[in-house]
DNA sequence: GTCTATAAGGCGATAGAC
DNA sequence: GTCTATCGCCTTATAGAC
């Protein structure tokens, strides 16, 4: 467990703190007894809530995109699917859920440029998912009954579900629905 | 426009609160505002916030419910869906997501009797889907990739988070993904 | 039923000492 | 950088008059 300075545990615990209870769900306060600094500590560092979410987002999404770059394309579809979904099954194990699929839910409490990183998170996912479905579709010549990108699509918003409903029904295998789906669209 | 009791203008202005800005994103005085009485008035038809939102849901449900049971059974399976989507891109083209695919992002905030409402209300809507693609795979001997009841929870859920992307995106044309792959599930 | 008044505390945010 | 102190407002909820 390596030393973060304050405002790397304020992030982190942010991210935390929205992907359980979402940006309308906790306070400074909240955030501040995690840390142990008083609120106004918070404020040096994001002078307003707007700035903390925002930031929270950008780092959240840095994170996804290093783990999808990260995985070896060399693998097979089937292969490179099987590594996405077991960390959303990590993530279906426990009390959080997306961070994006979160916030995305609290649009119209947040401001523009948090939309505009959002927006750009769906699509790096979606696209991600639709790269391996169109190397399963040349590879393998799999036929689909809907294009590519909407398949990818499906199945992301899916998953992005799956996280919310295994949550609420105390069940994590409520995500292995949409897994199946997507493995069954890469496999040979 | 029938005249409404105060009490349905508070459960009826609810409704539209927390698919706009959920649970945790509106107070009693947004809600007393809007009805014209204040905030004590509330309190005597819903003695806590917690008796509102469970009141707002069983509303919610038993009108989805309703809608559902009046689908004429004799319409072929393509007809039924065709119509459940329109119903849905309806939605899409406003700023309310579903009741409960927002209430469900706000779990831990929630008690256990509004867990349980939405735990049927998903049920409900994943039986009724579920319903249609087998007698798509019975009447059309259509095969899927995955079970029936798998890809009705795999649709179910993507159709949820079209409603949040498509209001995110500002793109009512985000359901349709999920949309033609339910018609590709159950036409003949 | 609806109101006024108020309780008791939480909220995000700021000023200024150290 | 972090603190104390405080501002001004909002929050859910209750007591009691009408």
């Amino acid at each position: 467990m390596k030393t973060q300075s304050v405002r790397e545990q304020l992030l982190e615990h942010t991210l935390v703190l929205i992907r359980r209870r979402g940006f309308n769900g906790f306070s400074y306060r909240d955030l501040a007894d995690l840390v142990g600094v008083k609120t106004s500590s918070i404020h040096y560092y994001f002078p307003a809530k707007d700035d903390l979410v925002l930031e929270a987002v950008k780092e959240y999404s840095a994170r996804i995109s290093e783990r999808l770059r990260s995985v070896d394309s060399s693998l097979s579809p089937r292969e490179q699917a099987e590594g996405y979904l077991n960390f959303l099954r990590t993530a279906a194990c426990g009390d959080q859920i997306c961070l994006a699929g979160m916030l995305s839910t609290e649009t119209l409490c947040l401001p523009e440029s948090v939309h505009t990183e959002l927006k750009q998170f769906y699509r790096m996912n979606e696209n991600w998912l639709m790269g391996l479905i169109e190397r399963a579709q040349s590879e393998y010549g799999k036929v689909y009954p809907v294009t590519p990108r909407a398949l990818a699509q499906v199945i992301y918003g899916a998953l992005q579900n799956g996280l919310i409903v295994a949550r609420l029904f105390g069940a994590p295998e409520r995500l292995e629905s949409a897994a199946d789906l997507l493995m069954a669209s890469v496999s040979e």
